[in-house]
RNA sequence: GGGCGAUUAGCUCAGUUGGCUAGAGCGUCACGUUUACACCGUGAAUGUCGGGGGUUCAAGUCCCUCAUCGCCCA
């Protein structure tokens, strides 16, 4: 490779495309079960089938992509699972909708084995984009283990669940009142249903007592369910209707006599104390139906329109205009007495955005209480572990009131129940495959007609991918796997089922870490959302900034536990990243050979090292150390902050600089400065990798770290500069202070320069008076830094010059810049004056602090140390300040 | 109604176990093309760390309370 080719400003383009299939060529992405290295494993949450890429799987995959990458190169065996999930419903809803626009039929019309035909085909063709999209950002997933939840082993894996727990009487059939979307005509689940706050309205009804003694008056916000009304309940101390206990009311409309209950579920502060009892068609009332034996009447069809049963006038009516007519009706029998505005909560079906409605139903249901109970303990016990921790109380509430969970659809799209009944007795069998004969001697068996519930199979995911319940490799070498990263959304619906369902059929955990994503809002703090049209296309992003500039910039703004406010313009941050890591290497490449020995610093020459030199080899111990800590705690924000940081402001901004001299000088000094300029390079490349995998692979072989049949992604995680080896190199603590006191110096002469406008490009000639002789020997040991880092013709070591002086301190020393003739002496008066001001402040609330017997007492000995050594520097600052205060008076 | 979270510079946010003269990016202002980078450099300005109380030698950080906003569950 040239070393003169690279560009001026970083391309991602090309370099990401030439990477991403090299790898997956070389087969780096593919886990190696043979292999003797401890084992790390992720399944991808896998997304539905039919979805594009989102900037919530950016961030989710990209997150793991780091995790995986991480330790890969800390000299684990990866593997990283990827998949995508049938997502029953969306997908059902999705294709009928396109067969519909398309040739005007329905899935009705076509039948169910052609039906099924064509969603197969719909997705071989279009499913799966979302799984192609994520190699644009980098992702490392295994690809030859890809799978989809209704792949046949995965299949096999759910029949086999489904059976053992109805064995084992954990699944079993039964009416129960359910939620039901008429829209897409199945059940949902509990966790199906998203409530909204709704203005609604609380009508008054008056229902006549039977005897003709008056009325009771009900309040109610769903009219049409009168029809099937059987009881009105009140508080059993409610002294209003104590005495009317037992007498029965004539429901208008109908005419059927109901009789007035007593229960406690009734509020009585809530309208005027009477409610209504609705045991089909609403959840609280089927309870207290069950509780009084109370006959339940269904008055609705599956699609929300009103039955037979509702009466003659009602029956073919959708529910909305129901409610319009028994108001109607109700008003002109005078039985309305008022109406009221009510906000309440609606539930809606998450996928078809109608309100649910609560129906009674035959449906499976799995026994949850016993599942959960260890699900929960591993939870507790920190086995698995929750990041950030305090969605452990939402899982234990859930977990301590868990209720069955309805896990039959009727949908077509989907695992088929294994539950066949005999067409002449109707007995039911659970079995794999029909049985041969009934008990009562028929052989013709029905199949159950309903799916299960996409969640019955993501349950399963990080054994199943795997081939559970066989016993591969696969699954002894890969599994429990060991960290999840989803959104906190489906706790319930998948990481607590998921835990539940790792204890009950592998009995081990499914992993030992979650890691929860933020939730990504647009930039007002809106969620992303189609409707807005506020969710940018990833795609566009990777091709405007560069993959690695976006998956950086999204960890950098992830912060543990908080939602992000994302907009494209953040990818700056990201790409201009990129661009100065692209800029020091052509920096480097321009200033000959890359060491031969980078990879370590054995046999450094600690005596020609310049205090810079050591300096950046303390910063680096401290990037490395911090950088595998923090993603070990899965503080990912935090180790690209620092990164960040690390190379922005002090590799570049300082020890970069300082090579510019130090690289022309003497040749043993100079290679040393170089090698140590290539092994940080090398170092903060890897350290890097995990987050910008593209850009470091590149420039990684940009520097000639590693062959072109060689990868960054094979290399080895960076270890950290032993504390013996920078002692032994000289970079001590007084060193450390020293240096970082120089920096102070040039700050303060680039902020005299800047008030005096001197351009940076003017060369100027300075004096400085060091502090004392030895803070003098340390600046002249690498003068000709010093001198390019201030653009400086000269530096004189001397006593405060004769003539106008602009004046800079810190603590290693003051610089005297002379300015004949251009010495504004009120202004530079009233700088010292507030340099004065400033250092006597902090003095004072310093020796404050130390006259405070207390604190000399209790603060730890290094704190007060630390204090002492500050007012010292300050005082002698001070001092200074104070003497060329006394030199301008003049 | 119950639970959880947030409130720090004009904007978006960092700030581990209390030790801070409270930071970053963007934006603003001044100077700058000294060939790594204008996707840049140098410098500057800007904060009663939501209000009140408490614990402590020490509080942005811990506790209590109030306010506002957001999420989850009923």
């Amino acid at each position: 490779m040239s070393q003169s080719s690279l560009s001026r400003a970083y391309d991602p383009a090309e370099v990401e495309k030439k990477w991403y299939s090299t790898w997956e060529e070389r087969g780096y992405f593919h886990a190696d079960p043979q292999s003797d290295k401890p084992a790390y494993s992720i399944v991808i949450p896998p997304p539905n089938v039919t979805g594009m890429l989102t900037l919530g799987h950016v961030l989710n995959n990209s997150l793991q992509d780091i995790l995986i990458r991480f330790e890969k190169l800390r000299g684990r065996e990866v593997c990283w699972v990827p998949g995508t999930d049938h997502a029953g419903i969306a997908t059902q809803a999705k294709v009928e909708a396109q067969l519909r626009q398309e040739k005007g039929l329905g899935r009705h019309d076509l039948g169910r084995e052609k039906f099924l035909e064509h969603m197969w085909q719909w997705k071989e063709k279009y499913g799966g984009t979302i799984i192609r999209q994520l190699r644009s950002i980098g992702c490392a997933c295994d690809w030859e283990r890809e799978r989809f939840t209704l792949d046949p082993k995965l299949s096999a894996a759910v029949q086999e669940v489904f059976i053992r727990l109805y064995n084992k009487g954990l699944v079993y059939k039964g009416k129960r009142i359910i939620n039901w979307c008429p829209k897409s005509g199945t059940a949902l689940s509990d966790e199906e249903v998203i409530y909204r706050e709704e203005k609604g309205k609380l009508w008054y009804f008056r229902y006549p007592y039977s005897d003709g003694s008056g009325y009771v008056v009900i309040a109610t916000t769903r009219p049409e369910t009168m029809l099937a009304d059987t009881a009105v309940a009140v508080h059993p101390e409610d002294a209003r209707y104590r005495d009317k206990l037992g007498k029965t009311l004539t429901l208008p409309l109908v005419g059927r006599e109901i009789p007035l209950i007593a229960d406690d579920y009734v509020e009585r502060e809530f309208g005027s104390g009477a409610v209504k009892i609705t045991p089909a068609h609403d959840p609280n009332d089927y309870e207290v139906g069950l509780r009084h034996g109370l006959d339940m009447p269904e008055v609705m069809n599956d699609d929300g329109t009103m039955n037979k049963q509702a009466g003659a006038d009602f029956d073919g009516l959708d529910r909305y205009q129901a409610r319009k007519l028994v108001l109607q009706k109700m008003e002109e029998l005078g039985l309305l007495e008022k109406t009221e505005e009510h906000i309440h909560q609606v539930g809606y079906s998450e996928r078809g955005n109608v309100a649910v409605e609560p129906r009674l139903s035959d449906q499976w249901f799995v026994k949850m209480e016993e599942l959960a109970k260890p699900a929960l303990e591993v939870v507790e016990q920190e086995r698995v572990r929750f990041h950030p921790q305090r969605w452990v109380k939402t899982y234990r509430h859930w977990m301590e009131n868990i209720k069955d969970w309805c896990i039959s659809r009727q949908l077509w799209w989907g695992h088929r129940i294994p539950a066949y009944y005999c067409t002449q007795c109707n007995k039911l069998y659970v079995s794999k495959e029909s049985p041969a004969l009934c008990v009562c001697g028929c052989k013709a068996f029905k199949q159950d007609p309903d799916v299960l519930d996409t969640w019955f199979s993501s349950w399963l995911w990080p054994f199943s991918v795997f081939d559970w319940p066989e016993e591969s490799r696969e699954l002894k070498r890969f599994y429990p796997t060991q960290s999840l990263v989803t959104g906190p959304d489906i706790i319930f619906f998948w990481v607590a089922r998921m835990i539940m369902a790792g204890l009950e059929f592998t009995g081990d955990i499914p992993f030992s870490d979650v890691y929860f994503t933020s939730i990504i809002r647009d930039e007002e703090g809106r969620k992303m959302s189609k409707s807005l049209n506020n969710s940018p296309d990833p795609i566009d992003v990777v091709a405007q900034y560069g993959a690695d500039a976006l998956r950086f910039t999204m960890a950098y703004i992830a912060p543990l536990g908080q939602d992000i406010r994302y907009s494209n313009e953040k990818c700056e941050l990201g790409r201009n990243f990129a661009n100065k890591l692209w800029n020091l290497v052509r920096f480097r490449l321009s200033k000959g050979a890359v060491s031969s020995d980078w990879q370590d610093l054995e046999g450094l020459p600690a005596e020609r090292l310049r205090a810079d030199d050591k300096w950046i080899l303390a910063r680096l111990q401290r990037i490395v150390k911090a950088t595998g800590e923090s993603l070990q705690r899965f503080s990912f924000n935090e180790a690209a902050r620092n990164l960040y940081d690390f190379i922005w402001n002090e590799f570049c901004d300082w020890y970069l600089e300082s090579c510019k001299s130090a690289f022309e000088g003497d040749c043993a000094g100079a290679a040393a400065s170089r090698r140590i300029f290539d092994h940080a390079v090398s170092v903060f490349l890897r350290l890097l990798h995990p987050f910008m995998p593209f850009v470091t692979e590149e420039l990684y072989h940009q520097m000639g770290f590693v062959g072109p049949e060689d990868s960054i992604m094979l290399s080895k995680w960076p270890e950290e500069i032993s504390a013996e080896q920078l002692e032994q190199l000289g970079a001590n603590e007084e060193l450390l202070r020293l240096n970082v006191a120089k920096f102070e110096l040039i700050r303060a002469l680039r902020n005299l320069r800047a008030s005096y406008q001197i351009p940076g490009s003017r060369a100027v000639s300075l004096v400085i008076e060091a502090v004392s002789r030895e803070a003098e020997e340390f600046l002249r040991d690498d003068l000709d830094a010093l001198q390019s880092l201030l653009n400086a013709e000269s530096i004189e070591f001397a006593a405060r010059p004769e003539g106008a002086c602009g004046v800079a301190l810190s603590d290693i020393g003051s610089a005297y810049l002379p300015l004949a003739g251009v010495v504004d002496l009120e202004a530079e008066l009233a700088r010292l004056r507030k340099q004065e001001e400033e250092s006597s402040n902090y003095l004072a609330g310093l020796q404050g602090k130390l006259a405070n017997a207390n604190f000399v007492a209790r603060a730890p000995e290094a704190v007060v140390a630390k204090e002492r050594q500050n007012v010292r520097d300050t005082e002698e600052k001070l001092s200074r300040i104070r003497e060329q205060i006394a030199v301008f008076g003049q």
